[in-house]
DNA sequence: ATAGCTGCAAATGCTTTGCAAGGCC
DNA sequence: GGCCTTGCAAAGCATTTGCAGCTAT
């Protein structure tokens, strides 16, 4: 059972891989299992290469940061901007904010129907809104 | 008159920071002058540090970048976080959102009341909300 | 075979820090 | 004078890059 759920999402990954134009490499593969088995994730590159590392899997921190980036241009992650001193990745690429708690560095999802935002004004001249990112701050 | 208003600035300057609690230094004075005295603004200690130096002061980067967090501990600036590589820090200390160019890596205000943010989730357990950031991101 | 990946280590860029010299009260 | 501030240069960190070797197709 546990198997079976680990093929079905092993074939998805390189499916999602392929469909995005990236070759299913071996770290790529491995990276996406952590990444997309478990539902909605909040990493840093370093969590990351931690994780991998705790389950074997050898794979250089460099690896991981061009990884997490290939995926966002693929549109696999979601970049968040909370810290200006390290880069969150979401696996939740859908419409919907984050609580950040402070003290210990972490995010968490808040769907996007827990926060209306009525009367956006529009985007100034020749721009076009390209997302509108709410995160609350918590103390 | 421009006399008199750089002057009444000059002293409004030495004023916070002696509320502050901070010692009116030159360095201090002329970072605060430009930051305080062309209305609500949003530097980056380069962009600030920059300033300085055509404006003829001479300061150096490391100081900057301590003055601005002084300012902002002492609630003079605000930490605007929307770009993991740089900080920057608004003179605009109440409430109110941004748009972000990043084309331009620019910064602007969204006045409080035209954005609108209705049903905000409750902090989760033992937090408290510090602040509930917009950002709307342009491109 | 070959175009694309990966690993390593070095480089980069922003920010912080240590310490001696200088300036405000 | 005493203590806080400053400047400089060096250190620190997260992230990126260059290049030789490896791998998927």
């Amino acid at each position: 059972m546990l198997q079976m759920e680990t093929n079905r999402t092993y074939s998805n990954v390189i499916a999602r891989l392929r469909a995005s134009g990236l070759r299913p490499t071996r770290q790529r593969i491995a990276l996406a299992k952590l990444l997309f088995d478990d539902g909605d994730r909040h990493v840093t590159a370093e969590l990351l290469h931690a994780e991998a590392k705790t389950a074997n899997i050898r794979v250089s921190l460099a690896t991981v940061y061009n990884t997490l980036h290939q995926f966002t241009e693929a549109g696999l992650l979601r970049e968040i901007v909370v810290d200006s001193q390290r880069c969150y990745f979401d696996t939740n690429t859908g419409e919907h904010h984050h609580f950040f708690f402070e003290k210990s560095n972490r995010l968490e999802d808040i769907p996007a129907d827990e926060i209306v935002v009525t009367s956006l004004p529009s985007a100034p001249d020749g721009t076009e809104i390209k997302s509108v990112d709410v995160v609350i701050h918590l103390s």
